[in-house]
RNA sequence: UCCUCAGUAGCUCAAUGGUAGAGCAUUCGGCUGUUAACCGAAGGGUUGUAGGUUCGAGUCCUACCUGAGGAGCCA
């Protein structure tokens, strides 16, 4: 395998430039590695395929840093020891330029990351011009033109690292759900009407001047599916067509949204309180590297231990009053309020039982009294805001009917919604995380645009 | 939709209404252990756009465009 991709690129090579290879070599002797592998290959002979990364040279030794999307290398090209056209065009290389290096790999204090590979030949599979050089260079730049250079500002460390939690938070999310008893049943992204009717949506154009809309959330179809599998989970996309210009919105944006059957409000709380934990574990298990690139600070993620605090929406507002804010019961949470609430505590507070008239149709009443709702935000310590909606849903079929009619809600468009509610309903309850907001809290980044490689914003839609 | 701030070299930024400049990047030269290497030199400009005030505008005024932050809005 890994010589008919050597020869590939041996021919490749000759068709497209006479200087493309600048091997003296021959065989291949080296074996290909990952950098993140290096490791295991001390004093081996080995081969990096990668990116230049940084170059800094003297008159007869130079260390080019390569990249290969697994880690960083340091390595070492020493003019005595090379060919002279190897050494000058090494020497000679552009940031980002794409190359394979072969050569002898050795534990090297020196070398950031603690190992160096000692130059015997290398590859250029393509220079970057002088003309048109690597944009991004290792110097501040502002935040427009790293925006509109996402596609290659994804590269560089910080932003490799926040994409690597992601991933890590996205499998511990799919870990936690799969171990335990859910089943993912993804919903549709064209939806006919709006989940809330209120909030706005984007509208698509479905065939023959039918308009459909993205989806801003799967809650509506979850309460279907669990009726069939007891305990779900939806995983994708979600679209909010509103005019937020925040660190804390993007358009588009992913959500994970489980939902449990014969389940109430406190089974959501004590399940989120659980998977919130278990994501954290794993970040901090699996990628130390990634939140040191970022200077995150690890108490703060390490203090994340069961149980929350729980509030009542009631002490949330006395609270915020006695700090100073204005807010008014019966009033939701500003993004201020939110940053106030949660600097008492070293970890996510569940603040539940909110009014029902700023809730949405299909909260259950609290029995005891109607006027609140068995709803649950999660608030992330550190300002990071509401990472968590959900609560338990309206089962009794005559209540949702009423509510359907006190929203102006169409009744057509929520037909087979009603239906769930004629056939073995029961207690249900469930909740919504984005995952930006989560990655960006593990981060400790201040915009929820860097948590997603291709943000979707209020005017930003490249590239 | 509203408020505030910004727009000058490829990038980050300077420039009292009076000759548009620095660092980085690029090119050339020097350096055998660099850590965003360093030292020397060179090239690089329609100061967002359109008007206006002025002997003279990057700078002051008006409008517009673009971007950022925030508010509103927002499971």
């Amino acid at each position: 395998m890994r010589c008919r991709i050597w020869n590939r690129h041996w021919q490749w090579s000759r068709k497209c430039s006479k200087n493309w290879r600048i091997s003296h070599l021959s065989e291949p002797v080296y074996q290909r590695i990952r950098i993140a592998e290096a490791g295991s290959y001390d004093g081996r002979q080995v081969e990096i395929a990668g990116w230049l990364y940084n170059l800094r040279k003297s008159g007869k030794i130079c260390f080019p840093q390569v990249r290969d999307g697994s880690g960083i290398l340091q390595c070492v090209a020493v003019k005595s020891a090379l060919p002279e056209e190897l050494f000058e065009s090494l020497k000679h290389l552009t940031q980002e330029s794409s190359l394979i290096i072969r050569g002898k790999l050795r534990a090297e204090p020196r070398a950031p990351g603690g190992f160096e590979l000692d130059v015997e030949d290398a590859t250029v599979v393509q220079r970057v011009s002088e003309e048109h050089p690597y944009p991004i260079t290792p110097k501040d730049h502002g935040i427009e033109f790293l925006m509109d250079h996402r596609h290659l500002w994804l590269r560089s460390r910080r932003q490799h690292a926040v994409l690597s939690i992601r991933h890590e938070v996205i499998r511990a999310v799919r870990d936690y759900f799969d171990t335990h008893g859910f089943t993912l049943v993804d919903t549709p992204i064209f939806t006919p009407a709006a989940c809330e009717g209120t909030t706005t949506l984007f509208g698509v154009n479905y065939f023959d001047d039918e308009k459909v809309f993205l989806t801003q959330s799967g809650q509506l179809y979850n309460e279907a599916t669990v009726m069939a599998f007891g305990k779900v989970y939806t995983f994708g996309p979600t679209f909010r067509a509103e005019k937020s210009k925040t660190r804390r919105h993007l358009t588009e944006f992913w959500m994970v949204e489980p939902e449990m059957a014969y389940a109430t409000l406190d089974d959501v709380k004590r399940v989120a309180e659980e998977m919130i934990c278990f994501c954290v574990d794993r970040v901090l298990a699996n990628r130390r590297e990634e939140l040191s690139v970022l200077e995150r600070d690890l108490t703060k993620l390490q203090a994340i231990q069961p149980p929350f605090p729980r509030i009542s929406y009631d002490e949330a507002v006395l609270a915020l009053q006695k700090k100073g804010s204005e807010i008014q019961w019966g009033g939701d949470l500003g993004g201020a309020d939110e940053t106030l609430l949660s600097e008492d505590y070293d970890r996510p507070v569940m603040v539940d039982r909110y009014p029902t008239a700023i809730k949405a149709f299909y909260f259950e009443p609290a029995p005891d009294r109607p006027e609140v709702a068995l709803g649950v935000d999660i608030l992330a310590p550190e300002g990071y805001g509401e990472i968590i909606g959900g609560g338990q849903r309206i089962h009794d079929l005559d209540l949702l009917l009423q509510r359907l009619e006190e929203h102006h809600l169409p009744r057509e468009a929520f037909d087979w919604y009603v239906d769930l509610r004629r056939f073995g309903s029961v207690p249900h309850a469930g909740f919504g995380m984005g995952i930006e907001r989560f990655v960006t809290w593990m981060c400790g980044i201040d915009h929820l645009r860097e948590a997603i490689a291709f943000p979707r914003m209020l005017y930003r839609t490249r590239p």
